[in-house]
RNA sequence: GCGGGAGUGCCGGAGCGGUCAAACGGGAUAGGUUUAGGCCCUAUUGGCUUAGUGCCUGCGCAGGUUCGAACCCUGUCUCCCGCACCA
């Protein structure tokens, strides 16, 4: 048995010493940045799924770097978070301790894979020369203001006892704790702008190229851009007092508008109104005390000509004149109130002049609330508004209003609501008491709170038109609100009764004033141009991407560079005071973050007045540090700066991203936002970190569940590598399946590898070399070559390693080979067995290492598919010739073998130089009637691949010489005489049957 | 509901317009080797067929395009994944 641990060992360390992974800028190499998503050091170390992830990175460096690409391969660790922190609660530590211990325990491991890392370039982030760097982006940021703090609803993990960013909510959960229901907060926090970038991070999806398109769709999802219009609605919130002229009012009411104006105070009778200019007599005479109106009476001589008459009565009430609105008929009395700065009303008594009493009110009382929808087309057909139960600004629509319990009471309820029924829940709301006027036909519509509307996507309300959309169909239904269609399909009509759902399909609009009769999906154009041209609303675009909440209440993250003073406010610590540095001295005793009572790192002079401050407390969400580690790669020890632009230029941007899927809405939104935003303040001149991402598969423990510690499934590289061997182990791990698949992890699987590994090995230490050629190696040689360059580039490595067994299957059958072959073979596996292809290398006397050695380069030429037929052809005979002695059932002591005559032959050319109409047909007639037949058309395929044919093209001549060649084979492989017959028409006869173009055998 | 992906022997998986369906691995069965077991080697592993580069069936189901489809198109079913009351 070999000993593979020796030898890996052996070259691990000398790959160190040499330093030969160790790369530098060089602009007369190409260069080539592999990386992998960094790991976070968790205590538990690596499993062989870890081995996977780093393995398909690994062999394509190894790949590049022998193709003469200059590689940068570099490993670093994500170490700040928050287990590291809760493991240093448990155990009265520092979190340092924890991760330091971690990392050294991940370098050991990885190092024990073989993977080619520049460990020279190793990335720590929770050392704070990387942090610093952190809060010098952060700083830059608050700069010019994508860095800021807000209050606002936020996501509270329990568990985790901090804020979560709204990527970090799956389901409701906390993406930590799947048991945990993440809670919403009002609480102040700090954000980074992501917003100002959604138009550009979503538009630039298309241009990476290489990367899944599920995790593209994630992103647009994610990022969620739709086209559509604002139109302002307008929702009575103007807390005027209301002064109508009591006698008009009440008196006169079955005439002209006065009917109308009387509805109004019914409508506003939550409003303090006021009727004016009502005698003793005329109170009592229309019982005006016991109205809930305040009335205003002038005790001698009301003239309501004077405008004394109504500074009075303002000051009265403690009343500005912008604080009231007056409805007057009397057009002196209109003057003086004007002049005293009232807005007044001045109507007819005998016109009906609707249109000016609500523009009026419209202008006085109401004020706009804009709403965003993809469906303008539908605006005559809504009945109802519904604003988000969530919204900031519903308490100050409600308060004061007779509905105002109702809406407390239902907002209880859905507060009440758990996380998980929420996905199920039916459409509820509650009338607000409050209408809004649609801006296109003035109609007044009742306004709801609900429980289906977003607070935080579009304007927080939502014009419904049930007839038209579902959840407002629905809706509608519950609260017996009318539905309207404004869009009937093109061949036939709707109607409200009968409707069983919204129609939601294009078809032309009715009951839309002006716009009746057009098609909807120009309408949507149409109605929008309306809108804008009356200022009534604009065509807008909307991002469902909000701002990244970064703020973290937790100790082990990087410290935001900010002081509060009580002078000064908000002060960002200067540039030449970084980093801020996590304190060592403190004491973990609750689940509270202990930079709060550390109060050498709180109390600090404020850099602007030197008075005293308190610093932020709070950290930064670890995916910060992630968002622009692989810049840092490319000059990690720089202290001067967080990187030199011309280092990152030549490195930049990365070759081959690898890593997993599960971050598309997460690190791989957020590393692209990073670079957007380093290249406007100028520090790069790219706009996307990577157009090549990979997503590899996850490995499965045996019963079939994700493999990973916690699952007790894990498997160790360590006791793999005792028992096969780590290059048996990358072997097996990369050749289950396509590298983008799911594998599970098999314990015979890798048996079957272990063979393979143990052959190779063994048949290097027994071969001959030889000088002699062997073309028909050779050719199956050259193919390999190509086929796993191909296979590496497209991450099929399992094809790869078939190709590998199957060649060396063919060079196993000789003892002897010549070298270069062997050498070929050896660089050609080097890539996925490191170690042991360098300790054959050296065997066969090389000495410089395999893994910096030049990739073969194949030879077009010397690829000869007659061979790769060659073979088929000699099973095929093998096997014939095994069912005729079953058949016979005696050991043959003679086997004539009859080549007969060709057919094959010029078939395909024949083919290839007319024109068929149905192959088949014709080959049935060349073969069975032995002539050609015009033929009316060529698949073009034919044409375009004429070496297609020329495989299958085997004459008399070369089936007899193929024969002759492995005549040897054969008579060992069957023990008997083997005679070969190039057979003519007589000979033909002697077998029992012979079939043209068919080797005939007989035995004896 | 929206979006992405996948359905191929007993299993994992190749093939992605014609050479050629099932490479390669695993499993199973039979045989050889062995004191025995393991290792190793050989054969078989959709159906039919007494010598065939044979015939039939067949790549979830149903149609279509094509001289020709596992592969392209349409519809349909099933499964996996992501987002989800996004107005």
């Amino acid at each position: 048995m070999v000993n593979f641990q020796k030898i890996e060992k052996k070259w691990q360390d000398k790959w160190e010493k040499a330093k030969i992974f160790q790369v530098k800028e060089d602009s007369k190499k190409k260069k080539f940045y592999v990386l992998e998503m960094y790991p976070y050091p968790s205590s538990s170390g690596l499993h062989m799924g870890h081995a996977l992830n780093y393995t398909i990175g690994d062999v394509y460096a190894r790949f590049k770097r022998m193709n003469n690409y200059n590689v940068l391969y570099p490993m670093g660790y994500d170490s700040l978070g928050l287990p590291a922190e809760n493991a240093a609660i448990k155990n009265k530590s520092h979190p340092r301790i924890f991760t330091e211990d971690a990392i050294k325990n991940f370098i050991r491991q990885q190092k024990e894979l073989g993977l080619s890392y520049d460990w020279s370039r190793m990335v720590e982030t929770h050392k704070p020369d990387y942090y610093k760097w952190d809060q010098w982006i952060f700083l830059k940021m608050y700069e010019r203001g994508l860095a800021y703090k807000k209050k606002a609803s936020v996501n509270w993990c329990g568990k985790c006892n901090t804020v979560l960013a709204n990527e970090q909510v799956h389901d409701g959960k906390c993406w930590r704790h799947k048991d945990v229901d993440v809670e919403i907060k009002q609480l102040e926090q700090w954000f980074f702008k992501t917003t100002e970038y959604a138009d550009e991070l979503y538009e630039g999806i298309e241009k990476l190229k290489n990367w899944n398109d599920d995790v593209k769709a994630m992103q647009r999802n994610w990022i969620g851009k739709s086209y559509g219009t604002i139109i302002n609605f307008k929702i009575e919130n103007k807390n005027k007092v209301i002064l109508v002229d009591a006698i008009n009012a009440f008196v006169i009411k079955e005439r002209g508008i006065f009917k109308e104006m009387h509805q109004l105070l019914e409508e506003f009778s939550n409003k303090k109104i006021i009727l004016t200019n009502a005698n003793d007599e005329e109170k009592k005479k229309f019982n005006l005390n016991s109205m809930p109106y305040e009335v205003f009476t002038l005790k001698h001589s009301p003239d309501k000509t004077n405008p004394d008459y109504y500074k009075q009565m303002l000051k009265h009430f403690c009343l500005k004149a912008e604080d009231v609105i007056y409805f007057e008929h009397n057009e002196e009395a209109v003057k003086s109130a004007r002049s005293t700065g009232i807005e007044t009303f001045h109507y007819d008594k005998d016109k009906k002049d609707l249109k000016s009493l609500r523009k009026f009110i419209c202008t006085n009382l109401h004020e706009n609330w804009p709403v965003f929808t993809t469906r303008p087309d539908t605006i005559y057909g809504v009945t109802f508004m519904v604003i988000s139960a969530q919204h900031q600004r519903l308490n100050e629509l409600v308060k004061g209003t007779k509905y105002e319990k109702d809406v407390n009471n239902f907002l209880k309820k859905i507060k009440s609501t758990k996380q998980e029924d929420l996905d199920k829940l039916e459409k509820e709301g509650v009338f607000i008491g409050k209408y809004a006027v649609n801006p296109i036909n003035n109609e007044k519509i009742p306004v709801y709170a609900g429980n289906f509307v977003l607070a935080d996507y579009g304007c927080g309300m939502v014009m419904a038109v049930p007839a038209h959309d579902q959840r407002d169909f629905e809706f509608a239904k519950k609260y017996k609100i009318p539905i309207k269609i404004v869009i009937n399909p093109n061949d036939y009509s709707l109607s409200p009764d009968k409707m069983s759902r919204a129609y939601t399909s294009d078809g032309v609009l009715v009951n839309s004033g002006e716009f009746n009769g057009t098609n909807s999906t120009d309408a949507i154009e149409e109605i929008t141009k309306y809108l804008e041209k009356k200022n009534l609303g604009k065509k807008t675009v909307q991002y469902k991407l909000k701002d990244w909440l970064i703020s973290r209440q937790r100790f082990w993250g990087t410290p935001i560079p900010i002081i509060y003073c009580a002078k000064c406010g908000m002060v960002p610590v200067p540039e030449k005071d970084l980093p801020v540095k996590l304190p060592d001295d403190v004491k973990f005793t609750s689940n509270e973050n202990p930079l709060l009572n550390h109060s050498s790192f709180v109390n600090v002079k404020c850099p602007k007045c030197n008075g005293k401050a308190k610093r932020e407390t709070d950290t930064m969400d670890t995916f910060v540090n992630s968002s622009w580690y692989f810049l840092r790669y490319c000059d990690p020890k720089n202290d001067k700066k967080i990187f030199d632009s011309k280092k990152v230029s030549y490195w930049m941007p990365i070759d081959q991203y690898i890593g997993g899927r599960e971050h598309a809405c997460m690190h791989l939104i957020y590393f692209r936002f990073y670079t957007k935003f380093l290249r406007d303040i100028g520090l790069i001149k790219f706009d996307e970190p990577t157009y090549n991402l990979f997503n590899q598969g996850m490995l499965h423990g045996e019963d079939g569940t994700v493999m990973s510690k916690s699952a007790g499934n894990g498997v160790l590289p360590e006791e793999v590598s005792v028992k096969y061997g780590i290059d048996t182990a990358r072997l097996f791990l990369v050749s289950m399946a396509s590298q983008d698949k799911d594998v599970i992890w098999s314990e015979k699987g890798i048996q079957g590898t272990y063979k393979f590994t143990n052959k190779i090995v063994d048949y290097f230490d027994n071969v001959e070399i030889s000088k002699k050629k062997n073309e028909k190696l050779e050719s199956n040689l050259n193919k390999t070559i190509k086929e796993i360059e191909e296979h590496i580039e497209g991450f099929k490595y399992n094809l790869a390693v078939i190709k590998l067994r199957q060649l060396f299957e063919n060079i196993s059958k000789e003892n002897e080979a010549n070298k270069e072959m062997l050498e070929d073979f050896l660089k050609i596996l080097s890539p996925f067995a490191p170690h042991i292809t360098e300790e054959l290398w050296e065997k066969l006397g090389n000495k410089e290492f395999i893994s910096t050695a030049k990739w073969p380069k194949y030879d077009e030429k010397k690829i000869k598919i007659e061979f790769e037929f060659e073979d088929e052809f000699i099973e095929r005979i093998k096997h014939d010739i095994n069912t005729v002695i079953k058949l016979v059932g005696k050991e043959p002591s003679l086997i004539k073998i009859f080549v007969s005559e060709p057919w094959k032959y010029g078939v395909y050319k024949k083919l290839i130089k007319t024109e068929s109409r149905d192959m088949k047909t014709i080959i049935n007639d060349i073969m069975v009637k032995g002539h050609e037949k015009e033929i009316p058309r060529i698949a073009q395929s034919f044409i375009k691949n004429p070496n297609n044919f020329d495989k299958v093209v085997l004459d008399q001549e070369k089936e007899t010489k193929i024969l002759n060649d492995n005549k040897k084979e054969l008579e060992e492989y069957f023990k008997a005489g083997i005679e070969i017959i190039k057979a003519d028409k007589s000979e033909e006869g002697k077998a029992k049957q012979a079939y043209p173009g068919k080797v005939a055998i007989l035995i004896e």
